[in-house]
DNA sequence: ACCCTTACGTCAACGCGGTTGACGTTTGTC
DNA sequence: GACAAACGTCAACCGCGTTGACGTAAGGGT
């Protein structure tokens, strides 16, 4: 555990680096982020991130307590990226599912973060802001209190789930994705009728649905039966 | 990348360790499965695992390729866990959920090397075995191919997601678990009711939501789902 | 204008990680 | 009894996160 915590708000002395930037937390995070996207996971070290800041790598301490801090901040940077420009629209399944789809891409589109953030807590601004959000959709739709927090509590997780398990399969360094994918066409698509008749009759479906997420279809599973439910709580059903 | 791919089945020069112990695939993969149990995912590497089995590290590579391949192996090896016993009862939602739950609990009993295996293909045999059974019992249960694949990979999309989420925060070490609990007590327990009402009006009900799967919920909705398209498609929709 | 506190970038080092190549010892085969 | 193959061990390489000492520049107080 490193000792400096951050005072977190005004920093005052701005030095730059021996090759001229100037460090910021949210250039961190940018960086980081970039980094991620173009080397995987495997781009997310301290060193690396430092040699691409133009800094040494113990300068970020001064910035975050550690990696695992930093990761907190990526985290919710993810998550205000999926709700800039969001505002409800007044018809909560719309909302909801459209919520879910934004925080699903965001975590998509840097997959290597994702997988490290989608299991974290980062308590932070932008997370707290889409917590709130959601909440507020569910119960002014009219859900009582404990529905709207098992709603709500369903719909996070899933989206989290999913996110994290499409993201993993991306966020894999090229090397184990090939492997992965060779260690299929030298088992699966090659599995005789005898031993294993099911597998081998829809090889070619499997084949095709590899890569597809399953998790629109998994929203809407769960919006129908949140409907449901209010619906038996609170007259019929909507929508 | 190891040099030393394993030859993989017959091997017949046995030589115990300096300390006794004579090494196997089997012996490995039961000893890091206990390690990652008693000493989370940082019990999880090479030389820890060379230490606990009386070996030198180096000597792994004489079984495995790589970490890489060991955690194929260790993900089979859940699988395998997850269906010895298991047989069909010919009544296919019943079958299905029971499979699900097993994976699930497979998968948590073992959080960390969940996280590890969840996002891989393994195809190694009791991976092929539980997607055939899978399949087998779709398609027995009057499920076109196209459908039966369908929902082939929704549950296993969804299972997996789930048991990586479940396992991701049993997996974390335990100071990561009590700073995120921390952060949460120091911020979502006290946002004041101004600026954020619907996380204030339900907090208490949050917290105590906190800890629990929504997987078996999750579960029965795909499973619902899938009736309602195979009743769609084939005649009346059956329990 | 001066100092002097304080922020913060840099350097060197520590301990630990995966992995490899050379080396030596055991084992089964002929 | 010789030989080859299997395989455990050793030493080393390089990269990782993190820390503590050190230098240096920026601002505030006087």
């Amino acid at each position: 555990m490193a000792k400096n915590a951050v005072p977190e708000e005004q920093r005052r002395r701005r030095r730059p680096t021996k090759q001229g930037t100037v460090l910021t937390h949210d250039l961190i995070v940018d960086t980081a982020l970039r980094m991620l996207r173009e080397h995987g996971a495997q781009g997310f070290t301290a060193r690396r991130l430092g040699l691409a800041l133009g800094a040494d790598a113990s300068a970020l301490y001064r910035y975050f307590a550690g990696l695992d801090e930093l990761t907190r901040a990526i985290a919710d940077e993810l998550m205000h990226r999926a709700m800039t420009g969001w505002t409800p629209g007044g018809e909560w399944r719309a909302d909801l599912r459209d919520l879910g789809l934004r925080i699903h891409a965001a975590y998509l589109a840097h997959p290597q973060a994702a997988v490290l953030a989608a299991s974290r807590v980062s308590g932070r601004a932008h997370e707290i802001a889409a917590d709130e959000a959601i909440l507020g959709v569910l119960r002014d739709a009219g859900f009582p209190d404990p529905a709207a927090v098992r709603v709500y509590h369903a719909f996070v997780d899933q989206a989290l789930a999913f996110a994290a398990l499409d993201a993993a399969s991306l966020a894999l360094p090229v090397e184990a994705r090939e492997a992965d994918e060779a260690v299929w066409q030298a088992t699966y698509a090659r599995l005789p009728a005898e031993t294993h008749p099911n597998i081998a009759a829809t090889a070619r479906l499997l084949s095709a649905r590899m890569n597809a997420s399953a998790y629109p279809a998994a929203l809407d599973l769960l919006l129908a039966a949140a409907a449901a439910e209010r619906g038996a709580g609170e007259g019929p059903a909507q929508a």
